[in-house]
RNA sequence: GGCCGCGUGGUGGAAUUGGUAGACACAGCAGACUUAAAAUCUGCAUCUGGGUAACUGGAGUGCCGGUUCGAGUCCGGCCGCGGCCA
């Protein structure tokens, strides 16, 4: 088999356009352009040491973006980084004991290196990397300005933490109970974390979203969940000792259903709730109870999973609207001390989960809201004998003053009482938490502040800054290098200059994303994070791209950032990213022998559809998203060094629409070489026809191609608008075989050739650069595709002078006629009722109807 | 359990507001060129009935029903898959 190489040198001719984009200087900035400005932004890679697939579609998607815009006549800013803090890096120090700044560093080498041949439009002068302290000293300087404008704080809080990689763990790295890495039951623990303050933005956040009208639904309805605004009231039950003595405290509860108040059979409070921690100190049960929740992790999911379990306090809660009534208060493992008060009130009848709770513990179930149309007293019967509870509106019933409401009276009744009575009153609870930024790691921005026994934890001054990370540190235990380092922490009190020490945590790697998108608007600045006139100019990103599993985290973070450093006055506005789109992964079939070991795809061999691998059979598998344990990734480079970047940009995009998971396959990629090759023939035969205009006087089928070039030059502009990208590469092809099928020995076709061949130059410039510019060589053109020029259609064309009609009889299918534009219903008819086809449906029928859609459809309805 | 999205040939997918379902490809089959292969070019391709054939009928976009002259598209009810929240 000849091998790509032989037949066109794409890497030769890749490699040369890529010289000359390089040289000309295409991809940087145009400072003081009159051209209106777009940024177009892909989420920044973390270095791990090797591009993969994934990257390679998120960064031409984004590119095609960049090369489409510049062409239609933007000014571009296309920037690159290193989201270079986090974990891998330390895991490497751990397993191979190299530092992780070493690491880190070699990696961007090796991966700028495999980022060159991809042919991105990308401005490599604006490089950054987050590890670096010209990034991350003023990360240090806005921490501290956010901690004066109070929106950072240091609080206590329970965390997950792994005992044996001695760091905290995020909720989402706690599996059944378990470190994801080591294994270890997690233990929750109560450490002095420094948090963002989140949630002050939490109502702007969320109103926000509406104006993120270019964001997918998807996405934003992800946000509008995670921030989970929910009306409600704080109800504040007095507290009654076992005895029956009132304790002079209130328990405090937060509720979205205080329309079920008449309902209540039981307090809960977390097991982390200091009212627990007191009464633990004389109860050696219930510091058992709080032990045994403290082993379930704190995420919704790991409680939701668990048994619902409750533990007596032995206090009760009288009753706000009943002072004579009192409640059970449990502890429970169930409620949430982040969440509201930590404390809920247990109405079973209408809440499943106090349901389930309430026959596991033997509590009363009292019906208060019956549907309407329904007998109440039935209803209700049934219901306190029953295990299901009734969560649906309806009429409050046995609930004094609220009989005879319905749900949202009654909450609004309710909350209205209880402010009378001084005993709640009526709030807004978000699900969304302040954001924890403490990592006990190394590999990460230090935390710029010193504690001080004294003076409590004083912020670094400026001219301290920045606190740069030390390089002499040692990986050979597990923990925080930084807390063991014998002389890094420890400094003076700048405050009283008496023996202080450092922070040793380091911010939550997050962080850097959070604020690199306005860094890129003046990367090399140095006095201040970035320039507010440049960061103004550019901001927000005009489409930011990349992967739907930050749709929630990094995007909210980011929404967050932008709005903190606003009211800091480093900018002056609050949504960074004002076009959103998310990818979907890049997946490839899974192969296992009979052992259950996973096989690389090269490995394999296919014998008609049996598949083998070193002799050995494997099965093949579904597939899924490429990943180095299933061993389904196929290497970008390998593929570049025989296919071109070009080719595997097409597959790409050509295969799936870009927010759809893509099926990566050899059979594709060759598919898209071969076309490349067969568009440069084209060209080499359109090169040797002679530069000239194209004439008025045209055969009819030129004239037909003609048109289809201008159809074509709309419907690619409009897919590319809209991230089309597939359904323009279909457009793109039909018009490569239009032009191929010309005749050329007819009047104009060698013209309408050549101009159609530069006009597929021109459409495919954004989605494969290098034979785009390679073509329009070929064919003599003296610019560069690079550097903007986007081919304009004449509406003129857009249109036949004749259409095809569809000719239906009763509905269905019978004929297609060609009738001139402007036919009428009378004229079509007449041609109609001539066809064969119709007249043998019609046979024996009388017509009752004519429908006449002009230029679309005929419909004869006959019986 | 709630909300949202999706379900189309052997495969990836088209069909923008209800108007010729399967564009454009991949894989496949047949043929041309070639000593041969590769490459390239041409043709065939949803299923199914009748016909040597040109052709001609029927069914068909997860399932059942509805609205409409006309439904992949709209409405109701199921089933399945995915996501988010519980």
């Amino acid at each position: 088999m000849a091998t790509p190489e032989e037949r066109h040198n794409l890497r030769r001719t890749e490699a040369k356009w890529q010289d000359v984009w390089t040289n000309r200087n295409v991809f940087t900035v145009e400072e003081n352009s009159s051209k209106p400005k777009y940024y177009v932004l892909e989420m920044f890679p973390y270095p791990s040491g090797r591009l993969h697939m994934g990257h390679v579609r998120n960064y031409t998607l984004g590119d095609v973006v960049a090369r489409y815009k510049k062409a239609k006549g933007f000014n571009i800013l296309h920037p690159m980084g290193w989201d270079a803090f986090g974990l891998p890096a330390e895991n490497a120090a751990l397993e191979r004991g190299v530092h992780p700044g070493k690491w880190t560093r070699e990696n961007i080498k090796v991966m700028r290196e495999q980022f060159r041949p991809l042919g991105l439009s990308l401005d490599w002068s604006r490089e950054i990397a987050s590890c670096e302290p010209e990034y991350y000293k003023h990360e240090q300087k806005m921490f501290l300005d956010f901690l004066k404008a109070g929106l950072a704080y240091r609080k206590e809080s329970w965390v997950n933490w792994d005992p044996v990689e001695h760091t905290v763990l995020a909720n989402e790295q706690v599996i059944d109970g378990k470190g994801w890495r080591s294994g270890a039951d997690v233990e929750q623990r109560k450490l002095s974390q420094w948090f963002l303050k989140i949630t002050a933005f939490a109502e702007d956040l969320l109103k926000a979203i509406e104006t993120l009208d270019r964001w997918p639904d998807k996405v934003r309805v992800m946000q509008h969940n995670w921030i989970g605004r929910s009306e409600g009231a704080r109800v504040y039950w007095p507290l009654v000792n076992a005895d029956g003595r009132d304790r002079g405290e209130t328990l405090e509860v937060f509720t979205t259903r205080p329309d079920t108040l008449f309902g209540a059979s039981f307090c809960a409070i977390s097991a982390q709730h200091p009212l627990a921690a007191k009464l633990a100190e004389t109860n050696p049960a219930l510091t058992e109870f709080i032990a045994e929740c403290g082993r379930t992790g704190t995420s919704t999911a790991a409680i939701e999973m668990a048994e619902k379990k409750g533990f007596d306090t032995g206090l009760r809660a009288r009753h706000p609207f009943d002072p004579a009534r009192t409640v059970p208060v449990f502890a429970a493992n169930f409620v949430l001390m982040e969440y509201g008060a930590g404390a809920i009130f247990g109405c079973p009848g209408h809440d499943e989960r106090d349901m389930e709770f309430a026959r596991k513990y033997g509590l009363g179930v009292h019906c208060v809201v019956a549907p309407a149309r329904e007998d109440a007293a039935a209803f209700c019967a049934k219901l306190e004998a029953g295990n299901e509870a009734f969560t649906d509106d309806g009429v409050i019933v046995n609930s004094d003053f609220l009989n005879g409401l319905d749900v949202d009276q009654a909450i609004r009744a309710a909350i209205a009482k209880l402010e009378s009575l001084k005993l709640g009153k009526g709030t807004v609870q978000y699900r969304l938490r302040d954001w924890g930024v403490s990592r006990q790691r190394y590999w990460g921005c230090p935390i710029p502040v010193i504690h001080c026994a004294k003076c409590g934890p004083v912020p670094v001054p400026d001219r301290d800054l920045p606190v740069t990370l030390p390089e002499d540190v040692t990986f050979d235990k597990p923990g925080n290098p930084l807390e063991r380092h014998p002389t890094w922490k420890h400094v003076k009190c700048p405050s009283c200059a008496g023996d202080a020490v450092r922070e040793t945590d380091t911010f939550d790697t997050f962080i850097e994303s959070s604020w690199y998108f306005a860094r890129f608007c003046s990367p090399h600045a140095t006095d201040k994070p970035f320039d507010k006139a440049e960061a103004m100019k550019w901001l927000p990103v005009d489409q930011y791209i990349g992967g739907v599993e930050h749709a929630v985290l990094h995007l909210l973070y980011s929404r967050f950032y932008t709005r903190a450093m606003s009211a800091c006055g480093y900018l002056d506005m609050q949504e960074p990213f004002a076009g959103m789109f998310t990818q979907g992964m890049v997946c490839h079939e899974t192969y296992r022998t009979a052992d259950g070991l996973w096989v690389e795809p090269g490995a394999v061999q296919m014998d008609g559809d049996k598949a083998t691998a070193n002799g050995v059979p494997v099965t093949i598998g579904r597939s899924e998203k490429m990943s180095k344990s299933k061993k389904n990734t196929v290497d970008p480079q390998h593929i570049i060094e025989t296919f071109g970047a070009d080719a595997a940009r097409l597959f790409m995009l050509s295969d799936s629409p870009p927010e759809r998971d893509l099926e990566w396959t050899d059979a594709g990629i060759e598919g898209a070489w071969r076309y490349l090759n067969r568009l440069w023939r084209m060209a080499v035969q359109a090169s040797a026809i002679p530069a000239q205009d194209v004439p008025s006087d045209l055969d009819p089928k030129v004239a037909s191609v003609l048109r289809q070039i201008h159809r074509t030059i709309a419907s690619v502009g409009d897919d590319l608008e809209k991230f089309r990208f597939n359904s323009a590469v279909a457009r793109i092809r039909e018009l490569t075989n239009g032009v191929g099928d010309i005749d050329r020995a007819l009047t104009g076709g060698d013209a309408v050739f050549r101009f159609g061949v530069g006009i597929l130059a021109q459409l495919i410039n954004p989605l494969t650069p290098h034979i785009a510019e390679e073509v329009w060589e070929l064919l003599g053109n003296t610019t560069i595709l690079a550097q903007g020029g986007w081919p304009t259609h004449n509406p003129a064309f857009l249109e036949d002078d004749v259409v095809t009609l569809a000719v239906q009889v009763s509905g269905k299918l019978r004929d297609t006629i060609t009738v001139p534009k402007a036919a009428d219903q009378t004229a079509c008819m007449e041609i109609a009722m001539a066809s064969p086809g119709v007249q043998r449906q019609l046979e024996g029928k009388t017509v009752r109807k004519v429908i006449f859609v002009p230029g679309k459809i005929l419909n004869i309805v006959a019986s």
